[in-house]
DNA sequence: AACACGTGATAATACGCTTTATCAATTGAT
DNA sequence: ATCAATTGATAAAGCGTATTATCACGTGTT
């Protein structure tokens, strides 16, 4: 054990000790001995033998500005990754985007380094975009800045969101749940069983997702051969429902319900044992996508399951295609189907009319 | 919309546009105008200007190779992260990890890129450290190659375990959960209530943080003043303790149990139910660690809970002053205590000897 | 007029690797 | 003996930025 730092050994080190030019070791360590250019395997052997004589390992980092690629895919999110609070959210995500990137032979960068004090993160920071560190990225998030997406679009950076998202002017590539579809055929379960007022209850948010549930709605009413009734479109605040905005609803003849989140789930569930009601004797319900967090006690809710861990596997692959074609500008967009949970939580109306 | 791709903007462009050299660029949009070096706040405006029009970014990749570094920590993994079985063990240290990162402006690389196919994970590829890509790298993984770290020491590439790990003839950095501490203080907590007999049930497995808790095992005895009796030290196959395995147990007069890991507390409560054993009253049990993954059914279990999410940002601290430092040879230690965990299956022993 | 000195900036080199066009030497054909 | 084709390998030009020693120039001093 020296004293010393003892350099790290160079191509160029690999290459003398062979005896030959720092071009013909990269040649060899890289495989790229063919075509046009001929190397003996006996020289082959011997910078190869160099190079694990001296442990030799080519630094990444070189080599990606040499090559103009890095094998780095990134991964930012719009909030900070891990804690629990979102946990169950990107958590699915993760798995499939790792997975993914495992079969691909690419790594992941995480982007923690842009955080600015409030738990949202920035892409740019010093008007620099970090990202341009790997390849191509993955984003997703809940509450991303289009101002900052619409500049990575101008800048040509190649990336994949996870969950559709719609820029004016520009197309974006994106991976999708396919909300409409899901949604529709909720609906449609419910009409089989004989409910004919059914309401939809949601966030006053309007991000692309929630806006997909909500033309399923309409289009799953429309097919079923139900009228579209839009005082029965419920956008209530604080991801909460009440319990008289519940008897409203029940007042104009509503059996069904359909929600658009597990918290939205969860008051509803508290308003109908408030008003004494029994799921699913009294009042159907359904949720469009998967219980959250701490709410998994809602139960076996009836409604569809998003499919994340297939998202982020798509969005890594999507990715990787991206990069491989010559020209960025080609955006693609993947819509996966959702996955109908049956549940226990939809029945026929107590009074069929 | 241009149909071409238009190259981003490199430093030259800027200064070209600015109508100076670029090191003078360089110099201005990186801070570096002090002592020697002397540019009138009128260029450095233009520089500015002329940045901000073009919307340049420097290129992170080249600016790592020029200065050596890249604000990148590397996260790996024996295991894949994020696959559910592991999730409850490696997420609270990408918690603490993230939030460190985060603190300290790094970005996170996750390697993912070089599985075998096992499931495991190596560090050469090729026989090329894949960790170079990043300044330094946080290691972390129940199965991990003692000749890859050994390799990872010989090459000079700073790295910090998390939990405690020793290798033959050279020390090496980590941050570790001061089990002996945790496990004598449990064990003094059941003396305390008046135990005399406590067996120790763990794995037929020999790693650092096990032997340190096997020594807790021993230093609680001692310092409670019970004898120490090895034959009441058992370590069963599989994760699993059967039955028969607890009778015997009884018969030599254990009214107290500690159990190494949640599985195995898991199998012991199993193996009470059918012997028909009332839990705390005919057998108090502890557990070194923390409930895992599906095991959290086991209820309030008393024993101690690891402080991982801490253990990962310490992990992540200690690795920036090491690569701080100018010698890279000085290694750290750090051992954080565990949190002792009340619980309910604790309780006085039946038959007062 | 000769000199020292501060000012404003840059030329040049390094970082470690990839890649292509090129070339000398050898072989084979006529 | 001459020319063409093949072989084996390399020189050189990037990739985009950081850094430092150096330099030309003007200004004030003696």
């Amino acid at each position: 054990m020296s004293a010393f730092h003892i350099r790290r050994p160079r191509l160029i080190d690999v290459a003398q000790r062979a005896g030959v030019s720092s071009a013909t070791a990269s040649l060899v360590l890289n495989n790229r001995v063919t075509g046009n250019v001929r190397i003996p395997p006996e020289t082959q052997q011997r910078v190869l033998a160099a190079a694990e004589e001296l442990g030799y390992v080519a630094d990444p980092v070189a080599q990606s500005l040499a090559r103009g690629r890095n094998g780095l895919l990134g991964v930012f999110t719009f909030e900070a990754i891990f804690p629990v609070t979102h946990r169950d959210f990107y958590y699915p995500f993760l798995v499939g985007i790792e997975r993914a990137a495992e079969m691909l032979g690419f790594d992941l960068l995480l982007f923690t380094s842009t955080s600015v004090g409030d738990g949202r993160r920035r892409i740019y920071r010093d008007g620099r975009n970090r990202l341009r560190l790997a390849d191509g990225a993955i984003l997703l998030g809940v509450e991303e800045s289009k101002t900052e997406v619409q500049a990575l679009v101008q800048e040509g950076y190649p990336f994949v969101f996870v969950g559709r998202r719609e820029l004016e002017g520009c197309e974006i590539s994106y991976v999708a749940a396919d909300y409409a579809a899901a949604t529709a055929e909720l609906i449609e379960r419910m009409v089989n069983v004989g409910h004919l007022r059914i309401a939809y209850v949601g966030a006053e948010q309007f991000t692309e997702s929630l806006l997909d549930r909500r033309r399923g709605y309409r289009d799953g009413l429309a097919a079923s051969g139900c009228a579209v009734d839009d005082s029965l479109l419920c956008l209530c605040t604080g991801q909460r429902m009440v319990a008289p905005q519940l008897q409203t609803l029940l007042d104009q003849g509503v059996t069904a319900v359909v929600t658009e989140s597990g918290p939205i789930a969860y008051s509803l569930l508290q308003a109908c044992n408030e008003l004494m009601l029994d799921i699913p004797g009294d009042l159907s319900v359904g949720l469009m996508g998967d219980p959250f967090g701490d709410m998994e006690n809602v139960g076996h809710l009836s409604g569809f399951s998003i499919p994340r861990e297939e998202m982020g596997a798509q969005a890594v692959h999507l990715l990787t295609r991206l990069l491989d074609t010559k020209t960025p500008a080609t955006s693609q967009q993947a819509s996966l189907p959702c996955k109908p949970v049956a549940g226990s939580t939809i029945a026929p109306p107590r009074t069929r009319p």
